[in-house]
DNA sequence: CTTGACTCTCCCCCTAGGGCAGGGTCTATA
DNA sequence: TATAGACCCTGCCCTAGGGGGAGAGTCAAG
């Protein structure tokens, strides 16, 4: 009882062209071959086997390996250290793929976030009262542009205990270019404590608060909103000044420094 | 500042070979290519793709997906929509692999009782005493064959709450090639019915056992032992007589006949 | 004898690069 | 200025598991 390749893939729903795949790869040999028309006839035996093949390659295992496996003999030893072996394999898979799923879950939640912060900006100073928060911070002297360096410090320490956007604080008085004294902080969930990072209560209050949107090197003009509307109040404002990076540079994208969003916050005096 | 494809490789962590490949694709273009010599040249812009690039392929994206969002100009709700597409994609794939390692684990404990099965042969007629056992069968009248077909079906119905080896019941009295009253079976956890398949509890009690080992045409050889048996200590064998399929053609190879394993168990009337 | 369904081999395509060959280029040192 | 060693270019072949198609030959029924 012979099959012809046609037959033979809807006998075993592997397809013409896999079938003539095995059979150049020695792993599924034809019973017959006509000599004349090189037409390929197939039997019960090789149904048999096909089938041994097609379960083989839904478990994902390479062809390479069904061919020895198929070779080795059948010896049951073998064929139970070669299926742990591709458990292994589709485990790690499965392990790689889920850091990759709970990263991305990190990265869509705090895009998500910015987007929300977009279609929320106010852009007018307001007053508002905080609450104590819990912060992590790094306290360094030097530029403003230093803290790039600093945020990915934070988040690699703190990595899932971090529960907001990342903010500055500005322990100087004035503005100052290449000295300044600045905190980088995230805030955080628990009290975790890592040298060198401290971990402490960020204390509320009543405070002027404005959305400064674009490019960094404009918040000054921000500032100086926030400064008139201080004297116009007669509020006197303490330090530190506090930034909040709503949206900044994306994780993955640069983004449009006129997009970006940063929060300023400074204390009043009661 | 340019950098060579060398140099830009070692900053960026991507190798020669792909920065060439992306530039190719038209994902990566240097900012400067020497028309004289080819030669490639980065620059820091460059840089801040590249690092996109590595973050994106990390999560498994494709270089025409990468392509793709490259172009699509960073629009926040599309990079959102994308990473969502794409932890959907890693989610499939986990829970595709995630099957096939159950099946897996299922197939290596059979494959892993056969073998053990195996080393614990006897080869003897023993006197066992067996414990009520709830089975799940499909009594039916035919070949011996038939059953063959009748497994799968039993499998397929109670799944993951079979518990043991399969087996037939023989319900004639001596033996029949063509009308034989089969009743195949497999032992379950839990009393689920079912349409067709009486789930039930079959009585323990005192038996005579026998492993057999060899191809099933030579059954008959095994049950002449026990025959010989009984009648030597007077016995009488009581109606169906029991083949417990031990070790049968594999789920996946057929396996060598003579080392299949078939225990058959006749219950002695007291 | 014809016709339609099948089958053959050969070739190119896909991913994301790896490896190598043969030849041209850059830069520092003698 | 010549040269050595490092660097870079293009082009070709390879991976796994096929998909798609071209052009030619074959089978079976009417």
């Amino acid at each position: 009882m012979l099959f012809s390749i046609g037959e033979f893939s809807r006998i075993t729903g592997l397809t013409v062209k896999s079938l003539r795949l095995y059979h150049e790869k020695g792993i599924l040999i034809p019973h017959t071959i006509d000599a004349k028309t090189g037409y390929r006839y197939y039997n019960h035996q090789n149904a048999e086997k096909a089938r041994a093949i097609r379960i083989l390659r839904s478990f994902e295992f390479s062809l390479s390996d069904i061919k020895e496996m198929l070779e080795a003999g059948e010896d049951d030893a073998d064929l139970i250290s070669a299926l742990e072996r591709q458990k292994q394999n589709l485990q790690d898979q499965v392990s790689n793929y889920s850091k990759i799923i709970s990263t991305l879950n990190t990265i869509i939640q705090s895009e998500k976030e910015m987007q929300m912060a977009r279609t929320q900006q106010t852009h007018e100073v307001e007053e508002k009262t905080l609450d104590d928060t819990l912060i992590a911070g790094i306290r360094f002297k030097g530029k403003y542009c230093d803290c790039g360096n600093v945020f990915p410090k934070l988040c690699r320490q703190m990595g899932r205990y971090i529960r907001g956007k990342p903010l500055n604080l500005y322990y100087d008085a004035e503005y100052k270019e290449n000295d300044a004294d600045i905190e980088s902080c995230v805030p955080v969930r628990e009290c975790k404590p890592v040298e060198g990072i401290s971990v402490r209560n960020l204390p509320g209050g009543k405070c002027i608060s404005l959305i400064h949107q674009g490019s960094y090197e404009r918040l000054g003009e921000s500032y100086e909103k926030i400064g008139a509307y201080a004297k116009e109040k007669g509020y006197n404002l303490k330090i530190p000044s506090r930034e909040i990076y709503l949206k900044g540079p994306g994780m993955i994208f640069r983004g449009n420094p006129n997009k970006y969003l940063t929060e300023i916050q400074m204390m009043i005096e009661e």
